[in-house]
DNA sequence: CAAAAGACCAACTAAAATACTCGGAATTAA
DNA sequence: TTAATTCCGAGTATTTTAGTTGGTCTTTTG
C-alpha cells in the first residue's frame, strides 16, 4: 500500500516545473539535480507526465518543460494517476462498477471496503490542487528558507 | 499504491472466521479450501492476525481459529494494518510528525499531500468494523446465494 | 553551418518485494 | 497412540521497481 518512487519524484518534479517555469521552460537536467532525481529516470516519469497533459515540452537548446495548464487546473489526483496508474486499493472491474472481471460480483463483500477506500483516497487527491502546493511552496520560501534546503527534503 | 494479497486474503479470511467460527473453531484447511487460497500461505497470514489479537487459536484436533473479540469491536483498519503494516502512502516519518528521517522535514510540502491521503485511508477503514461486514454477509446469503457462490469472488 | 544543448525512445539489468512452498516439531482430542 | 491440527523457520520462483545504457531527432547560438 505504498506509493512508488515514480509518484513520489514524480509530483516533486512537477511542483518543481510549476515553481521554476514562470520565465523559461526548465530542462530535464536541472530538475534533476534540483530534486536530487537520476535524470534518465526522470526522464521516464515525465514522458508519462507529457502524456497525460500535465506537462509540456519545447525540443532542442534552450527546450525544457513547463506546465501544460495552470497549477489551479491540475489536481494532485491527476498527476498521481499519470504516474502509478489508478489509485485503487486492488484492480477489481467491480469497484467501479464493471461485471467483467470479477463475475460473483454482487456477493462480493469485500468489494464494498476497497471501494470506500479508493472513494476515500481519490477525492482526497482529486480536491487538492497543484496551486496550492505552489502558494505553500512560496510562502515558505519567503519566510527566509532558501531554495536548495527545499530540494534536500525527500518526502 | 495495491494492497498485497496479504490484506486481500487475511480480510477474506477474518470475514470467513467471524462467519463460521460460532459453533465450532474452524480450521486453516477450512478457511484455505473455501477461500480459494494456499494453506501454507493462509498460515503466515494468520499468524499476523494472531499476533495482532485479532484471532485467537486452539492447537491439536478440533483445534482451529475463532475471533478474539466481538466483529463490532475490531475495524477493517485493525485487520489491514495487521497485514500489511501501516497504510501511509510513504513512509515518511514526518506524516506522524516525527522529526527523525527527513530531517529538511518542516519546509517538505508534498508531505502534506501524503499526510492527506493517509489521513483519508485510516478514517475510511477505521471507522468499518468487521461486524458491518458480516451483517451484509449475512444479508446477501438470505437472499438464496448459497456458500459456495459466496467464496468464488475474488476481491 | 557546425556543434552544443536538449528532448525523445527502446531496450536492458540489478535489486527488492511478493507470493508462495517445504519440512518438520509441538499439541490435543478421540 | 494416532490422526488432526497449530506453529515455526527457512527456502525459492516470479514479478515489480528502480533504475541504466546507448542512441536518435530537434533547435538555438557562435
Amino acid at each position: 500500500m505504498k506509493l512508488s518512487t515514480k509518484g513520489r519524484y514524480g509530483l516533486r518534479a512537477v511542483l518543481d516545473i510549476a515553481l521554476h517555469s514562470e520565465e523559461e521552460a526548465v530542462a530535464l537536467s536541472t530538475i534533476a539535480e534540483r530534486q536530487s532525481i537520476s535524470i534518465s529516470y526522470l526522464e521516464q516519469l515525465i514522458a508519462k507526465l507529457k502524456k497525460a497533459g500535465i506537462v509540456s515540452s519545447t525540443r532542442g537548446a534552450k527546450g525544457g518543460y513547463i506546465l501544460a495548464k495552470a497549477p489551479s487546473m491540475i489536481s494532485v489526483g491527476e498527476i498521481l494517476r499519470a504516474l502509478e496508474g489508478n489509485l485503487d486499493p486492488v484492480d477489481c472491474a467491480e469497484i467501479v462498477g464493471g461485471e467483467t472481471t470479477c463475475n460473483a460480483s454482487d456477493i462480493c463483500v469485500t468489494k464494498y471496503v476497497w471501494k470506500r477506500i479508493s472513494d476515500s483516497i481519490n477525492s482526497a487527491v482529486d480536491n487538492l490542487m497543484l496551486s496550492e502546493l505552489v502558494e505553500e511552496s512560496k510562502a515558505r520560501l519567503k519566510e527566509g528558507l532558501d531554495d536548495k534546503s527545499m530540494n534536500d527534503s525527500m518526502c
